[in-house]
DNA sequence: TTAACTGCACACCCTCGAAT
DNA sequence: ATTCGAGGGTGTGCAGTTAA
């Protein structure tokens, strides 16, 4: 929890309601007290120190991750050890404030993720293209997508939001893999093998399975997600379809990716393809044990589910291996 | 009507530095 | 070395407001 070395300053500034705060940047990120949070979004440091607390109280973000303690001179002239929060409980809070200021940091929020992409990927251009030059080309459509999507889909602040985490988990991944040297970028992923194979009958339980809890649940008896001619089993069955004698999908995050692609695209259900892709997605990494990562947290959480989704949906089929590839990148780990 | 949000007020804790 | 007061930072209760 204790930071205090490479502590850097940046000054976030607003000339009109002349706000000027020194924002603690480390780690690749950007730090700031509650009382400043409150500053920038426009709200009374108390409403912050209970949205961070919702925040953790709702398990949406862990306290561990995102709060660090650092020493800072206040106006004082004193040094005081206090508590920041970091940009990933910056950007919550964002989306709970309700005030117009609130909304412009959104709009804010956004725009800076999305140069901070743009700009720190610029930054080592030369020496990624020596590195991985079709990685590089890879990011590059992945950033263009994201920022196509964002433009020209009106998504709700949930949406909005799994969409900034998508972009903010595939940023750090990448800044990761920058720091590797040279040899180790050079060994590819570990991929996972693949153990259990998913039949057609598998499926069709598990999406009967889901109706019925559905059905529970909503009280809405109403049939959905009915299979057009065959279009689940060939499907099912592409994904193990081989080329030469080897598998066309080799991996099990290969084929977890292709199976969600494949169930939104190919619209092999007469309705909720989304749904049903997504469903048969995590019940595919669920039953073969990759659903959740090390430490316990799901691999891909709901946000960065309803977000990669709706990257399918929208994609263009000319971008599916983009599409292919960032999914993989969130199941490996 | 209800849940979520807001701001005020107050209590509390911590850190610092000066006084003892 | 200990005590004490000042002031920064945090947490919570309460009552009012807003949006669904």
């Amino acid at each position: 929890m204790k930071e205090e070395k490479n502590k850097q300053i940046a000054i976030y500034s607003d000339k009109k309601k002349s706000i000027k705060v020194e924002a603690v940047l480390q780690k690749e990120t950007v730090w700031l007290t509650q009382a400043q949070i409150g500053q920038i979004l426009n709200a009374e440091r108390s409403v912050i120190t209970k949205h961070l607390n919702n925040i953790f109280k709702s398990r949406e973000l862990d306290k561990n991750s995102v709060c660090a303690i650092f020493a800072h001179t206040a106006t004082d002239g004193k040094t005081y050890k206090t508590q920041y929060y970091s940009l990933d409980a910056i950007i919550s809070v964002g989306y709970r404030v309700n005030s117009q200021k609130a909304t412009q940091f959104r709009i804010w929020a956004t725009k800076v993720l999305r140069e901070h992409i743009i700009n720190g990927f610029t930054v080592n251009r030369d020496r990624l293209k020596q590195l991985q030059g079709d990685k590089l080309d890879e990011l590059e459509s992945a950033v263009a997508l994201i920022r196509r999507t964002i433009e020209t889909r009106r998504l709700s602040s949930e949406q909005e939001k799994g969409l900034l985490r998508v972009i903010t988990d595939y940023t750090n991944s990448w800044v990761l893999l920058t720091k590797y040297d040279n040899h180790q970028l050079a060994t590819p992923k570990k991929l996972s093998k693949i153990r259990r194979v998913l039949t057609y009958d598998d499926a069709v339980l598990a999406i009967d399975g889901m109706r019925q809890q559905l059905a529970k649940k909503l009280g809405d008896s109403e049939l959905y997600g009915r299979e057009r001619q065959e279009g689940l089993k060939s499907l099912i069955g592409n994904l193990y379809q081989t080329y030469g004698r080897k598998p066309l999908y080799p991996s099990l995050e290969h084929q977890a990716a292709h199976l969600l692609y494949f169930v939104i695209k190919d619209h092999p259900f007469v309705d909720g393809n989304k749904r049903i892709g997504a469903f048969l997605f995590i019940y595919f990494l669920s039953r073969s044990g990759h659903l959740f990562k090390k430490d316990g947290e799901r691999k891909i959480n709901d946000n960065a589910l309803v977000a990669l989704t709706l990257l399918v949906a929208e994609s263009d089929p000319k971008e599916k291996d983009v599409i292919i590839k960032l999914i993989m990148n969130f199941l490996v780990e």
